[in-house]
DNA sequence: AACTGTATTAAACAGTTGTTTAATCACACT
DNA sequence: AGTGTGATTAAACAACTGTTTAATACAGTT
């Protein structure tokens, strides 16, 4: 029948219990390969428990992503940028949020894999992500690239943009295991660190802004030329 | 037992069958979610016929990758660039590779899905895939980088630069779903095809370069400035 | 026609899967 | 003590998993 039970009273223990062994688990297996079984014995609590509280498994799973979302966002939130504070810091400042809380270098927590498995092969739970986090977010990246580059791109272009920053830095989450693979293992630990990517995509994407501006300032300049 | 059969003689019909059979449900499902059963149904042979072809489940999955990487090469080789071809247009050439051969916009073949798949959870099958397949990939592009540089950047920049480019690409085939639900649809379709992102991610890219060489340029004028 | 080795088959096997059931437990309230 | 309600349990269920078996079909060769 499955009938969603609430546990009112108290400390709800079982039920985070399973919400948070549930986590790593799909996290580290997805939803496919991971089994009830093994959820419930990492929780001691018994199999048809699962049933009981969240009636079957993919609700299960949808409240584990819900829950890595918050989680994720209340362990690096977003910096409070003073009126003052300069678009180039800013974007530095955004570059390194993602790489803290999408990507995160040294240890690589549940709720970003979890995330990462819903960007990549999206269920349903991916429409919610999307409005409650990953749109506000990419709007504040839209913001800095406004200011940085001082008037309004078209939106596709600025999008775009957008994109090859974000890109940019996912890149070390999507292919970190086959970058390792590529590339000597102590240029790994010495080179790929938070800093040493954040400085560089940073470099390099400041670049490319520059030089957009520049050729768009070039067309500008034929456009009142040919009109002259 | 699993001792792997070898249909010695003629045209190894139900063999290839199989293969051809079992790539697309791979690539679309995984190993762990795609059953025996449905790649014999779909090849219209016994179940019994991928142990005694295959030895088992798993050798048959690392076959089809070996054959999505062959395949993918045949059907998007790389460009045989003149000697006299400028740095810039072989930068485009090959952002154009990697977005045909790996993103593939338009039509995406199972074998792109496939070879995503052991990209992001790489299997043992991946170190085969790296030493034959994109190492020498990533060597061109290391190549191009350096001669429109002109001059050797230290290998652990150079490489950053290249994972740069490569992960604007590659953003396209791992957020495409996500995309797709952050911008407007018809945008999607007018200004996210393949010549629209090859424009956008080498103009972004060479601006990239560019801000390097100049920050470059700088510090060897420092450097000067300091010994005198 | 008899033999040989490969190819193909239906059936069974042993294990795992998510889910359900019905019984029991714990504890508050009357 | 008795009652009722939610929490927890062991057991069973039915469906599906990859793999194996043993029998059969089909060539080509002697």
């Amino acid at each position: 029948m499955a009938t969603i039970q609430q546990n009112s009273n108290s400390g709800d223990s079982t039920r985070e219990r399973i919400l948070l062994e549930a986590g790593p688990i799909f996290a580290g297996k997805g939803f496919r390969a991971t089994t009830v079984r093994e959820i419930c014995e990492k929780a001691n609590v018994n199999v048809a428990s699962i049933n009981y509280y969240f009636g079957d498994k993919r609700q299960l799973y949808h409240q584990t992503v819900v829950l890595a979302r918050e989680m994720r966002v209340e362990q690096v939130p977003e910096p409070n940028w003073a009126a003052t504070t300069e678009p180039e810091q800013k974007l530095l400042d955004f570059i390194t949020l993602i790489l803290r809380r999408l990507v995160a270098m040294q240890n690589e927590p549940w709720q970003v894999r979890l995330l990462m498995r819903e960007i990549l092969e999206p269920t349903e739970t991916c429409k919610h992500l999307v409005e409650e986090y990953f749109r506000p977010f990419f709007n504040t990246l839209c913001g800095i690239i406004d200011d940085l580059v001082g008037y309004r791109l078209p939106e596709p272009t600025r999008n775009k943009i957008g994109f090859s920053i974000i890109g940019q830095c996912l890149y070390y989450r999507f292919s970190a295991e086959m970058t390792r693979l590529m590339i000597e293992q102590q240029d790994y630990v010495d080179q790929y660190d938070l800093d040493h990517l954040a400085h560089h995509i940073h470099l390099f994407s400041l670049g490319g802004l520059k030089h957009y501006q520049e050729l768009d300032d070039l067309a500008h300049q034929d456009t009142s030329a040919t009109e002259t």
